[in-house]
DNA sequence: AGCACGCCGACT
DNA sequence: GTCGGCGTGCTC
């Protein structure tokens, strides 16, 4: 007998009831209806259109056959999953609580979606850009020709001359001008406009590839050694370490080049900040054509684009970021994750996967190579890789021998004591003047978070909270309003403070305000800011830093943006303005975030032929974790954490999962997440290995007017850990009594 | 009787 | 989550 019956994964079922639902095929869709493609069918009372995807086809149901409902339509001309990924959408079901559904829809590009419904498919993200079609020196002797008759030409005409190329968008807002003035310049031919893809891909050099590059003796030890466990035809993990500047890059492009060269795939992931145009143009330099590159800042087009190369091989190096972890390569030989402590490789919403264990499940499936790279590696990685369960590689020294800086700590107590109560201490103005002396350059880092502006009445110290969220509401000079962080609630700002009518104040951000001490300090001196005022209008840092690199000027400040991944030459000195920002507050990750970071920034100084310097102000001198980092001591910093994290039994000693409990009324969330504690910890009593805390909650407990608790579980997450908590989401969906209130898990969550 | 509303519960 | 079924209770 022919195979009549679809298990499908459901679309409009929820996570509590989502199973494999049978379906009958009718006769004239059996040639269509195979595993792996979309469907449409009845679902519910109402028998309302569901999308749905095969599982699996059988012959029989265990369900009532006489009870099936017909499926009503096939999607797809030829399966969009393979068996492997049918298999990875049920794995994540288990792994990561969401619904198969919601795995697929992880797994498939959006642009498939668009595509097959004949929806609008999305347009390519073309941005209307505008430059100079003379040289600035043509355009600056017309500047004041025009600046009576058509000061807005003039305007334009000056932001051009020093930026050359810019959105057009942002040059009629900066330049307060109208597009009228644009098409009169553009008739005059002093400008020309022209579209630019938002995120370009890299030159293709395809007939002229680079030959590899050559390794020095350390990394051609780690590239065998590596080799060998690729070749061997087994599942392995293997954890690279390597410091700023040691060539892990080279490594990866010799194992790449191998995989390639035998006819398997190889993906590549990097952070998001990490996938800028200049990495891709090395990658492309060794591997041409044969590079997809999937990002989220790729248009929905361009996306499915990449994808259809994938799947049809006509590229077998995927590069990109965490989500390129399911990209449908064919004969997968080696996974790379660098940079592998990230925590963008956590998926926030659902589903709330980790790259890192999705990537497991895929190599141990292919039989293939997971490699994870970093020059601070996440604390479990690095104790896997002392107990065995993955390979241990390091390559200690930095290529050409470069010194790492010189490291300075200084205590901020002593001076506020001193009298001094600048964020400039003095040791780091005595480095600077120093620095500028040599005409060398500095970046001075600022670890805040939320380095954005305020507004405060300066007489009853009123500020805006967000009505939504228990948050206070940031100003962004772009718009001049109120912009809430988590919601995007916006306001206008009142003339004077609606509570008691008296002046309000602006506090500058953390980074404006740096800047202003440092003009007091080093009046006539070039400081460039960059956050996210004056990032934003340009659209990327890439072009501040550019100026930064090009015109020389002696100071950079900056936020985060700062922090990772750009080498400039003639930067000798670093300073680290406020280290323990990160350090005392948050999970139990802090001071692993707070080594990365500091390690990170201090390796942006001496990138060059230059010795560098690194200044690192704190309140907490004598904080081991900040000592470890301004040493680059990472295996000191892994033995202590280690220590801490036994203490306090947090992972890798043992799993974390997390409930959350989410609705509009505080006290039904509440109520809820204690049902959820209680619950679980009834179910779990008398097993030493789990402990549940909480219910606490969330850093924000309150965002788009959804109260937010939290339970955690220390435990081993088995199998039976897993239907626990699986368990727990239905019973607390079912139940009546906490009606309105959501409740979600998260396998390794972060805060 | 006729219908609006709210709660219940099932989903192949 | 979503929708039909069905009870309650109000109105003509």
């Amino acid at each position: 007998m022919a195979a009549r019956i679809a298990k499908i994964a459901v679309s409009a079922a929820p996570y509590w009831i989502d199973k494999p639902y049978d379906y009958l095929i009718p006769e004239e869709l059996l040639e269509t209806a195979l595993p792996g493609v979309r469907v449409l069918v009845p679902f519910s009372r109402g028998n309302r259109q569901s999308e749905g995807v095969i599982l699996s086809v059988s012959e029989s149901s265990s369900f009532g056959s006489d009870k099936l409902k017909p499926l009503l339509r096939v999607l797809d001309d030829a399966p969009v999953l393979s068996e492997q990924q049918i298999r990875l959408a049920l794995f994540m079901r288990d792994r990561f609580f969401c619904t198969v559904y919601d795995a697929v829809k992880a797994i498939l590009p959006a642009g498939l979606w668009f595509d097959q419904q004949g929806q609008r498919r999305a347009k390519d993200k073309m941005l209307p850009m505008i430059r100079l079609a003379v040289s600035a020196e043509e355009a600056s002797a017309v500047i004041e020709a025009k600046r009576r008759r058509a000061p807005q030409q003039a305007r334009i005409l000056e932001l051009l001359c020093s930026f050359e190329a810019l959105p057009l968008h942002d040059v009629l807002s900066h330049a307060d001008a109208s597009r009228p003035s644009v098409k009169a310049l553009e008739k005059q031919e002093l400008v020309e406009l022209y579209e630019r893809e938002v995120f370009r891909r890299p030159e293709i050099y395809d007939d002229e590839k680079q030959p590899l590059p050559v390794l020095n003796a350390a990394q051609e030890s780690v590239f065998q050694g590596l080799q060998k466990l690729a070749d061997g035809g087994r599942a392995a993990a293997a954890l690279l370490f390597g410091v700023t500047g040691s060539g892990k890059t080279s490594v990866y492009i010799h194992l790449i080049e191998r995989q390639l060269r035998q006819g398997r795939s190889a993906i590549l992931l990097v952070p998001e900040i990490a996938l800028t145009p200049q990495m891709l143009q090395t990658f492309s330099s060794y591997f041409g054509n044969e590079i997809a590159v999937l990002h989220s800042s790729l248009s929905v087009g361009e996306r499915y684009d990449e994808w259809k190369r994938i799947r049809s091989g006509k590229a077998r190096l995927v590069i990109g970021t965490r989500s390129a972890v399911f990209a449908p390569v064919s004969d997968l030989g080696l996974l790379i994750i660098d940079e592998e402590q990230e925590e963008s490789y956590k998926s926030e919403n659902s589903p709330r996967y980790n790259t890192r264990d999705v990537a497991k499940y895929l190599c141990a499936r292919s039989n293939c190579l997971l490699l994870l790279g970093s020059a601070t590696p996440d604390i479990s990685s690095r104790y896997y890789a002392e107990t065995g369960r993955y390979s241990f590689f390091s390559l200690p020294e930095r290529y050409n021998d470069m010194a790492l800086p010189e490291v300075r700590i200084v205590d901020m107590k002593r001076e506020l004591r001193r009298g001094n109560i600048g964020d400039i201490s003095l040791p780091l103005r005595e480095e600077l003047a120093e620095t500028m002396a040599h005409g060398e350059q500095s970046i001075l880092f600022i670890n805040r978070r939320g380095a954005h502006k305020l507004i405060s009445c300066g007489s009853c110290g009123f500020t805006y909270k967000c009505p939504r969220c228990s948050v206070s509401l940031t100003y962004h000079s772009s718009n001049r309003r109120l912009i809430c962080h988590y919601c995007g609630y916006s306001q206008r700002v009142d003339p004077l403070c609606p509570d008691c009518g008296g002046e309000l104040k602006y506090i500058g951000s953390g980074t404006q305000y740096v800047v202003e001490q440092l003009n007091e300090l080093f009046p006539g001196t070039g400081i460039l800011r960059v956050d996210t005022d004056t990032v934003a209008p340009l659209g990327s840092h890439k072009q501040l830093f550019d100026r930064f690199q090009n015109e020389k000027i002696p100071i950079m400040v900056g936020t985060q943006m700062v922090a990772k991944g750009l080498n400039f030459d003639n930067v000798t000195l670093v300073g680290v303005l406020s280290a323990d920002q990160s350090l005392y507050a948050g999970d139990y990750r802090a001071g692993e975030r707070t080594f990365s970071l500091i390690t990170q920034v201090v390796g942006r100084s001496g990138r060059g032929t230059k010795p560098g310097r690194a200044v690192i102000q704190t309140y907490t001198p004598e904080n081991q974790t900040i000592q470890q980092a301004a040493s680059q001591d990472y295996e000191a910093f892994f033995r202590s954490e280690m220590e801490l994290r036994r203490l306090q039994n947090a992972p890798p000693v043992c799993d974390l999962i997390s409930v959350t409990a989410s609705g509009l009324v505080e006290e039904q969330v509440l109520r809820t997440a204690h049902y959820a504690a209680d619950w679980l910890r009834n179910a779990t009593a008398g097993q030493d290995s789990v402990s549940v805390m909480g219910p606490a909650p969330l850093p924000v407990v309150k965002i788009n007017n959804r109260y937010r608790y939290r339970i955690h579980i220390a435990c081993t997450c088995d199998a039976f850990m897993r239907r626990l908590v699986a368990q727990l989401l239905s019973e607390c969906s079912v139940d009546k009594r906490f009606r309105g209130v959501s409740v979600f898990a998260d396998n390794d969550p972060i805060d």
